[in-house]
DNA sequence: CCTACCGTACTATCTGAATAGTACACAGGA
DNA sequence: TCCTGTGTACTATTCAGATAGTACGGTAGG
């Protein structure tokens, strides 16, 4: 599990460890039944405060992806793997959503955006972008 | 000039209005010459304090995109055209590669990127988008 | 039993963003 | 001259996000 925090991305850092983590249970990294990193683990791995992490695990129990064992860990619900494709499949629907708005905004018009959105696809073709 | 203010943006509001005035001169709305709202005007449109509003106008003088008149307002710099096209570009090309790096991140493909893009370009094809 | 790890719940502190309110120097018009 | 509107510079306050550190009850394994 790769997870990669941006601390120039405007969303919180317990958001987007969220968003990571229902991603990954979406396209089959995190599979139902599996424990997640504990906190303190998963705070080292993306160095950021424990607390941070533990309020993204506690938004994710409230979402229902993840379910506690007394003592042992967080397990991956049953019923993650479909509700975690829908949201990551809204989630960023409304994130392309937002910037193609701005672009509209902006006084591009579609085929303007459609160049834009080319050339960075071009840009992003691997996994591994730059940035 | 129409100013939207989104404040689920992930943006800081000083951000938005930076952006927004930039996109403005960039497709003609503003014009090199052209006096900026005031301060307090463009405070009372967007429903926003002064302070707030002063600090963006502070980051468009620094930028070069505004200049002073002693006591009567601020101006759109004789060079603000060109400048101001090339920020609206880099910054929309930011924004959306930002959104595009997600997805891949979230393991969707170019297709599946695709899809979704020609979905929310269907969604917002007039600048009075319903969000 | 004891140690180690698990989530969780606290308190305190720091930072950036935003708000509220006041004050000042400058220009323009009546 | 006086009044109004301009940008600008302050201080104080509130709030969310993040950090730091401590503590507690539950579980597993030696």
């Amino acid at each position: 599990m790769l997870m990669r925090i941006d601390a120039s991305n405007g969303l919180p850092i317990y958001d987007q460890i969220v968003r990571q983590v229902k991603f990954a249970v979406a396209h089959g990294a995190f599979r139902p039944g599996d424990l997640v990193p504990s906190v303190r683990e998963m705070a080292l791995q993306v160095a950021v405060n424990p607390n941070t992490v533990a309020r993204a695990y506690r938004d994710l129990q409230v979402d229902g992806v993840l379910e506690p064992l007394r003592g042992e860990g967080l397990r991956i619900t049953k019923d993650a793997l479909k509700q975690c494709q829908a949201d990551r499949k809204r989630l960023l629907r409304d994130r392309l959503r937002g910037a193609i708005v701005e672009c509209r905004r902006g006084g591009l018009d579609t085929d303007d955006i459609r160049k834009l959105i080319d050339d960075v696809l071009k840009d992003t073709v691997r996994e591994g972008v730059s940035s």
